[in-house]
DNA sequence: GCAGAATACTTTGACGTCCAACTAAAGTCC
DNA sequence: GGACTTTAGTTGGACGTCAAAGTATTCTGC
């Protein structure tokens, strides 16, 4: 017995189908799918990350440097890799500096150049949350390996798709 | 040949497996593709939107309204069926109403119930970047039928996982 | 060597999201 | 009916994101 679904999305696909727009509903679906996975992950990694006192955002700074050789970047890099404005690089590493998890020296071979230093602090700090993230998080999405791969060659035809390097 | 990607999410991919976590390499890949995915979606929406002053989510809350029998729906509802904190659906509220595009009225049944009525000029606007959005982005997302599918299916199973609704 | 262009960051401001606290109006229970 | 508990919205604060503008430093080209 089917029992009437509660489903959002699937109730907007349906409206999208009646008002003449099968088309695109497929698409209409895909998109807030996306956007609604994308808050409910995020929301259940910052509640694993909560008590750490981070957020993801300044997680993936901290891991980002803990893998280079020196754990050292300009934060014009870490923006890069992040794949978000300088404006957000800029804004974590002050917030991660004030947590005395990074610290930020002048670059001494190029005056405009910020150089973003990870402390043992911080070290220490995205090491356990990564154990953290990757056993409660990482390693529990409620996907198979063949539902797991399927979705990350579509949403990687997505981003190149939209030349997004992928 | 291959080319050496540039791919940020490959990347860290592989610094999860270099660094022995492997287990969770996919899932963190899948977790920060969908979290890249969503911004580049919703920034073609907005950039797609953005003539006509709509966001992504005030266009959310007319299309809403625009699908119900008589354009109008209260708040809570708005935010129960857009899955947002109702102080999000508040402050969409607000600024559509400051446009013109919905109106605010009590509730003559219940006293702490505020009615959104959708305006003509709201259901105008939401028509016509129903339209936009349809032929400019959910038609033509770079996916095949079968991965659009494969990634709907991932997608809801995520969503199911974590109990949404879905 | 010097003016003009490009680069690296920072700052400010607009948004949307959530949480926590607060107000007001219903609904419940002796 | 009056006290207590829900429920509906709103407000204020913390964050992250991006865009645009501003500052400083370095690079280019004549």
């Amino acid at each position: 017995m089917t029992r009437a679904t509660a489903d959002p999305i699937e109730l907007a696909r349906r409206n999208w189908i009646a008002a003449g727009w099968g088309d695109a509903a497929d698409g209409m679906a895909l998109v807030t799918s996306i956007m609604r996975v994308q808050q409910v992950l995020l929301g259940e990694v910052e509640r694993v990350l909560k008590p750490s006192g981070l957020t993801f955002a300044r997680f993936e700074v901290l891991r980002l440097l803990a893998f280079t050789r020196r754990g050292v970047l300009p934060i014009g890099k870490i923006g890069e890799r992040l794949q978000v404005h300088p404006a957000s690089a800029t804004n974590a590493v002050q917030r991660l500096e004030g947590d005395g998890l990074v610290r930020r020296v002048a670059n001494p071979d190029d005056g405009r150049s910020v150089l973003v230093h990870l402390t043992p602090a911080g070290r220490d700090l995205v090491d356990s949350c990564t154990t953290l993230l990757n056993t409660e998080v990482f390693e529990r999405l409620p996907l198979d390996a063949v539902e797991r791969g399927a979705a990350l060659a579509a949403l990687a035809g997505i981003r190149r798709g939209f030349g997004d390097e992928a």
